[in-house]
DNA sequence: CTTGACTCTATACCCATATATAGGGTTTAT
DNA sequence: ATAAACCCTATATATGGGTATAGAGTCAAG
C-alpha cells in the first residue's frame, strides 16, 4: 500500500498553492525558515505538507506584523531537552505578552471601527479623525 | 484662566515622548500622517496633544501589521458629508474584515503558545516544531 | 532527440521604512 | 553676546523583505 498522504512539492508547486513568488520560497530557504525536506540528484528542492503548513504559517505571521526574524524564533522553538525547557518556557511566555498585547489593540481597534461604521449610518457628520477620537489609546 | 489642557511640543521632544527618534517624526510628516499643528515663525514644528495621540496611534498600528499607507487611510477615514459616508463605510467594513481575521489568527496562535508553555512545564520532550504540529492553520 | 517548461545559483535591483549626516538657522541660559 | 542645545532642509545611507534577470542545467512529451 501507498502512502497518499505523502505528498511532495517543488519550489513552484508549493509557491502556487501558498500564492507567492517561486523567489520568495528560495528567499525564506536562504533565510534558514523554509528549508526543503530534501533535493532530488539535480539539485531541486522537495518539499512535503510540513513546507506548505509551515509556508502558511509565514504567511500568516507576517500579516500578523512578526519579522521574519521573530517567525524563525517562533518556529525554532521546541523543548528537546529538559536543558532547553527553561529557555523556551521564557522565550515563550514572552512572546505570549506580546500576542496577547496585539489582540487587546485590535479589539479596541475594532470596536472603533464598529462605532465609525454605526455612525456612518446614522450621518453623524464630523470633521475631526473620528479613530482618534474614539480611540482611548 | 489659562487653558492647562494645551500642551504644545516640538518635533524633539514629541519624538521623546513617544519614544522615537526625531527623524522618524519628519519622516511621517512628510508622509502626511503626522502634519504639525502649525508651525513657528522661524518653521519650527508644533504639535499638540493630538499629535501624541495620532503619533502613538501610528506605532501601535504598525505593530499590528498595517503598513503606513494603510494608516494613513485609516487616518483619513471620515463622516465629512453624506456623500462620502458610503465610500466611508465600504472601507470600513473592509478593513474591520481584515482586524477580526487577525484577531482570530492571533488567537489560534496564543492558543498554540498557551500550549507550548504547558508541555514545557510537563516536560513532553519532542524533535518536531511544536508551532506547527498544534496549529491547525 | 529536440523543444518547452520547468529547475538551479548568483547577482542586481526595488520599495518601504527608517536613520544619519552635512550645512545652516534659532533659542535659551549664562 | 556667546555657547550649548535645539530646530530646519536636503541628501545619503541602511535594513528588511522581497522580485527580476542572466546563464545554465533538467525533465517529460511528441
Amino acid at each position: 500500500m501507498v502512502n497518499t498522504d505523502w505528498k511532495s512539492y517543488t519550489a513552484g508547486q508549493l509557491a502556487k498553492v501558498a500564492n507567492v513568488n517561486i523567489q520568495t520560497v528560495r528567499f525564506y530557504d536562504r533565510q534558514g525558515i523554509l528549508k526543503p525536506a530534501s533535493r532530488t540528484e539535480a539539485g531541486y528542492r522537495v518539499y512535503d505538507k510540513e513546507g506548505v503548513k509551515r509556508l502558511n504559517f509565514i504567511i500568516q505571521a507576517k500579516e500578523l506584523g512578526f519579522s521574519l526574524k521573530e517567525i524563525k524564533e517562533f518556529l525554532e522553538l521546541r523543548v528537546q531537552s529538559v536543558q532547553t525547557c527553561d529557555r523556551v518556557r521564557k522565550k515563550t511566555t514572552e512572546k505570549l505578552k506580546d500576542i496577547q498585547s496585539k489582540i487587546s489593540h485590535l479589539k479596541k481597534l475594532e470596536k472603533t471601527f464598529k462605532g465609525l461604521i454605526g455612525d456612518c449610518e446614522n450621518r453623524v457628520i464630523s470633521d475631526q479623525c473620528p479613530i482618534l477620537e474614539k480611540m482611548e489609546v
